[in-house]
RNA sequence: GUGGGUGUAGCUCAGCUGGUUAGAGCACCGGGUUGUGAUCCCGGGUGUCGCGGGUUCAAGUCCCGUCACUCACCCCA
């Protein structure tokens, strides 16, 4: 039997996995930068929280939950998502008792049961970033810049912001009927029928030319807001602008699941093939309350790592690279051996990064893998030296080589890095 | 869940209409040099040809199944 990652999951090696870690810390700094905290909650959470919060009409719930019963028989689901978890959390422990808005980020794995693609796997990595307890606009334009700078640090630059505003529980319900009816008129297929039944909206989005055709149109959300949505949207594009953010009107933009209105947007990026969505976030006003909690606004976005390395890949901007050492030991039989081991423990103690070579290799073998650890100096010792009380000491780049009382190594090696 | 494509060394790939011990480049390991890394020279294949069956005197090559990856649909980060 030979093992290998679950299907649509995969394992992050190096050197990639510097970029990734680079790449979750670039998402995350801007939020870190505007005060948001940490916040880490369990991987799985009661099943029937996704199902009320998330919304049992989505697919995200109906088809694609990691769901399974534990030895107690409680019903428990692998997160699909984060911001359920994080609102949560957030009504338990009464977060948002004290000052308003509570800022949180994220980072970690969420899966979904869905078949395997290019940029979508069923384990997949998101950095998160949620604002609870303030419904102002202000609020919502700062989230979408975070995103935004987000991005815009890893370097990449072709990437669309999609706005749009999904409306409240006042102004949805009608636009929704007048939709239902619109669609009802059309020659559409049984499933797409049902849809229309199920979740209009979602029938917008279809990405089918022929249905596109048939949509031309269409009522859309943006051209039916209520007097306070509309005002509210107002406010949330006349704030990006002033920060300098770029969007593009997106009436047709659905997301996956229930919770959003409002401000909802998403980062498209045209490298990633059909799944060209790299991140995605909205104001979610009625989760809370959905699943239990008190009425507790929020706003917040989920950024994918694994979907951003591949549209960094598609610009061909450098990735970060492994992570180097700055001192390699080089030594030249057991007795340098045992030195240089009590000499990178000192290095490292004062903050240099070392490493050296084990396992007995040549002198030869020994200098190819201090050149390729990236090492700024070799520290090459023998019995002579070891004899003479001072190592070699070699600038790998320059090739030059000096000798160094061995007490005086370290303090030398600090200096010569600084 | 639906449909198409691809699976040969760590990586990228070659292997013609089935034919003998399965190859190349890169990478890796060792040696040239028990005291010096990128170059150079020499040596080393590190392989369950994804897996399982079938056809055949003979299968990496043909057929079936299966698994994985991949592309599109659906959906989404």
């Amino acid at each position: 039997m030979r093992f290998s990652a679950p299907k649509g999951s995969y394992d992050v090696l190096p050197p990639e996995s510097a970029a990734f870690l680079a790449v979750r810390d670039a998402l995350s700094r801007p939020a870190i930068l505007a005060g948001y905290e940490y916040i880490e909650t369990p991987i799985f959470e009661d099943t029937a929280l996704f199902a009320r919060g998330v919304g049992e009409s989505t697919d995200v719930v109906s088809k694609e939950m990691y769901t399974f019963e534990d030895k107690g028989g409680r019903s428990l689901t692998l997160r699909p998502e984060g911001t359920a978890g994080v609102m949560r959390a957030v009504i338990e422990h009464k977060l948002h008792a004290g000052q308003l808005p509570v800022k949180l980020w994220y980072a970690g794995p969420n899966f979904r049961y869905e078949r395997p693609q290019h940029g979508r796997y069923r384990h997949f990595t998101q950095v998160g970033a949620e604002a609870i307890g303030v419904d102002a606009p202000m609020l919502d334009a700062e989230v979408v810049a975070l995103a935004w700078d987000g991005y815009r640090a890893l370097g990449l630059r072709e990437f669309r912001l999609l706005l749009t505003s999904l409306g409240d529980s006042t102004c949805r319900p009608p636009y929704r009927a007048l939709l239902q009816s619109f669609l009802n008129r059309l020659e559409l297929d049984a499933d797409t029928r049902r849809r229309v039944e199920l979740n209009p909206l979602r029938v917008l989005d279809d990405k089918r030319p022929e249905v596109q055709a048939e949509l031309e149109g269409a009522p859309v959300m943006v051209d039916h807001l209520c007097r306070d949505c509309a005002e509210h949207y107002d406010g949330v594009r006349t704030r990006l602008a002033d920060v300098g953010v770029q969007w593009e009107e997106a009436p047709q933009l659905v997301r996956g699941l229930d919770y959003y209105m409002r401000t909802t947007f998403e980062f498209v990026h045209s490298g990633l093939g059909s799944q060209s969505a790299i991140g995605g976030g909205g104001r979610y006003d009625g989760l809370s309350a959905a699943i239990g909690g008190p009425e507790l606004t929020g706003i917040g976005w989920a950024l994918g790592v694994d979907r951003t390395l591949l549209a960094m890949r598609a610009e061909d901007i450098a990735l970060p690279t492994r992570s180097r050492v700055q001192v390699y030991g080089v030594p030249l039989g057991a007795a340098a051996a045992e030195r240089l081991f009590v000499l990178v423990a000192s290095l490292r103690a004062a903050g240099v990064s070392a490493d050296l070579a084990y396992g007995g290799r040549g002198l030869k073998g020994a200098m190819k893998a201090a050149d390729r650890s990236g090492a700024a100096y070799a520290v090459v010792l023998g019995d002579r030296d070891i004899e003479a009380g001072a190592a070699a000491l070699k600038d790998l780049r320059s090739g030059e080589q000096i000798a160094v009382p061995l007490d005086a190594l370290v303090a030398t090696i600090q200096e010569l890095l600084s």
